[in-house]
DNA sequence: CAGCATCCTGCGTGATACTG
DNA sequence: CAGTATCACGCAGGATGCTG
């Protein structure tokens, strides 16, 4: 045992690292949909959570390059002028998809409203 | 509306603060199987992944706070002397289980082999 | 045993400006 | 349009030592 595996001793140290930063879950769910271009990406990805300011393009850029490192999302450059790049999930990248619908589910279910009063001593 | 609740807006996002950290969503794991003593956490989140060093007292405090803020884990401290607390999932942290337990398996499944070598144009 | 106090460091995130 | 370059900063995370 060269290196110890630290995917198997540790799955979800793997995962957390894999998925670091505020945005790549999100691209990821962003693009389940289908492939969206660089600017749509850009778009849809508000920070506040109410929508104000843009995540700014070098950030942008390190989750998009990161997320096609880690090999869940591939990189699809159109021709040259005008700059037309789309992102879209590989097939390991849809795997993941129903990982984050469960934690989606979870965070509407627990984050969404507080009703955590009667739990005192559960 | 007065500050349009985050949570609802994007889940996901609400969900990593929540658990940011290298060792929150571990020890909700750990706590899974039953309530843990201070010391039994700290022997069992050892860093590396193979395991060798421990976590410091100074991080694992925090986790263990902010776990506690969150609703998720609760303390329990037995008399004074000596020293004796135990930490266990609320209800709500018992929810997060199967989620924890979903990312596990992803992880284990899509980081532990490489196997992504044929997923070129895929 | 179960922490807290202090110091230190790297990195993730953001602002701003520029380019092919 | 789709990025890259540079600068700056806050904070997570670690090292050490001390305490009730």
């Amino acid at each position: 045992m060269a290196k110890a595996n630290p995917a198997r001793s540790c799955p979800v140290a793997a995962f957390q690292k894999m998925i670091s930063g505020k945005y790549k879950l999100r691209i990821v769910w962003d693009l389940k949909d289908g492939p969206r271009r660089y600017g749509e990406i850009r778009s849809g990805l508000l920070r506040g959570a109410n929508g104000s300011a843009e995540i700014t393009p070098r950030v942008l850029s390190r989750e998009l390059k990161a997320l096609t490192a880690s090999g869940l999302i591939a990189r699809k450059d159109f021709g040259e002028v005008p700059p037309k790049v789309e992102y879209r999930l590989t097939r390991k990248g849809k795997s993941l998809v129903p990982v984050v619908a469960a934690i989606r589910e979870w965070g509407e279910r627990n984050l969404g409203e507080p009703a955590a009063l009667a739990d005192a001593a559960e």
